[in-house]
RNA sequence: AGGGCAGUAGCUCAAUUGGCCAGAGUUCCGGUCUCCAAAACCGGCGGUUGGGGGUUCAAGUCCCUCCUGCCCUG
């Protein structure tokens, strides 16, 4: 019964470590990157090629289409049932990606309460029209709990809180968590840091070599294959800016360098997330040996 | 050389035709977070308004001068 969570900000190298540690375990992995669980995003992802994989297995890995938007209770659902199948034929699962909340929505007691695509895009409609303000006061009149939690200019988490009581007819705040339950009290959760500016070297290298294996072309076959039609995966990194591009609002080394300055902003915020979490045992930066042998160290206690 | 235009935060620009303490956006730094999360959002640092002089109760704004850049003419 091995579960080991790896996380980190993006480009720390949590995937080749993962890979490293799956080979020494014989245990398998389970992705927890929101935007690689999309098929065809694969350059600017950075996911790994079946080569690099070394023959362990991936799960959830490509299983949404670009079109399709994603689900963290989806995703909580499909995630746990496979560590508990993994568990249950004895295979150590590691769970790998940056995504905190996915990582959060694996481990700890939280229930998503229902969604409806129809009733949120009618209150988002609404919102439209009425503005922020008026909806806010709706939701301090229907749940001053959730309107004193939640910033009325943070439009998107008051439409969700409107839909939640819409569809439940309760507050908000009555799905909140219960402080201090962990589903996998077991769990063993890596976090891999780097400095500031050691991570911006290797983001600025790490985009720069998506562009000469062709995340432009794959973002183009991507329009093509609708991904315009969705809302998440047109909004990941890169592939928000050179859809920018492809559209003619920027030229592509704009495009290029936006793509190195919204990774850099999005590693921070990845480090805030993170460095909450008490439960993650840091690993300081060091070669791939050394860092796996810490793992290993880790482990055995 | 002569004439014209411009110079405000690291960057892009505002500032009722002289009037509160020179403001935004962005970068950068910090933070929030129960289903679009590579999203959405909040806070903070940062200006001798190119330099110097003058007019005025009051100058980013008007005058003089110097510096820098761009344009036009020869």
């Amino acid at each position: 019964m091995t579960l080991i969570i790896i996380c980190g900000a993006t480009a720390t190298g949590k995937s080749d470590l993962a890979v490293s540690l799956a080979h020494d375990l014989g245990g398998e992995i389970i992705n927890a990157d929101s935007m690689q669980l999309y098929q065809g995003m694969d350059i600017g992802t950075a996911k790994l090629s079946m080569a690099e994989r070394g023959g362990i297995p991936h799960h959830l890995l490509d299983i949404l289409k670009v079109d399709q938007d994603a689900s963290v209770a989806q995703y909580q659902e499909l995630a746990r049932k496979k560590i508990d199948e993994l568990m249950g034929k004895n295979i150590p699962a590691i769970v790998v990606g940056g995504t905190g909340l996915y990582i959060k929505a694996i481990l700890d007691d939280l229930n998503f309460p229902d969604t409806d695509p129809k009733v949120r895009a009618e209150i988002a409609a609404e919102a439209e029209i009425l503005g922020a303000d008026v909806m806010h006061q709706r939701l301090a009149g229907l749940d001053p709990a959730a309107a004193a939690a939640i910033p009325k200019e943070n439009l998107r988490r008051v439409v969700r809180a409107l839909e939640v009581i819409q569809l439940t007819g309760k507050p908000y705040t009555a799905s909140l968590p219960r402080e201090g339950s962990t589903k996998y009290p077991h769990a063993k959760q890596f976090g891999l840091v780097m400095d500031r500016e050691h991570l911006k070297e290797r983001i600025d290298q790490r985009v720069d070599r998506m562009w000469e294996r062709g995340f432009v072309g794959e973002v183009r076959d991507l329009i093509g294959a609708g991904i315009l039609n969705g809302r998440t995966a047109q909004a990941a990194l890169g592939y928000a800016q050179i859809i920018a591009f492809a559209s003619g609002q920027c030229s592509e080394d704009e495009a290029r360098e936006e793509t190195k300055r919204a990774t850099r902003q999005y590693a921070r915020r990845q480090e805030t997330w993170f460095s909450r979490d008490e439960r993650i045992q840091w690993i300081a930066p060091a070669s791939h040996s050394d860092r796996l042998a810490k793992l290993h160290e880790h482990l055995r206690k």
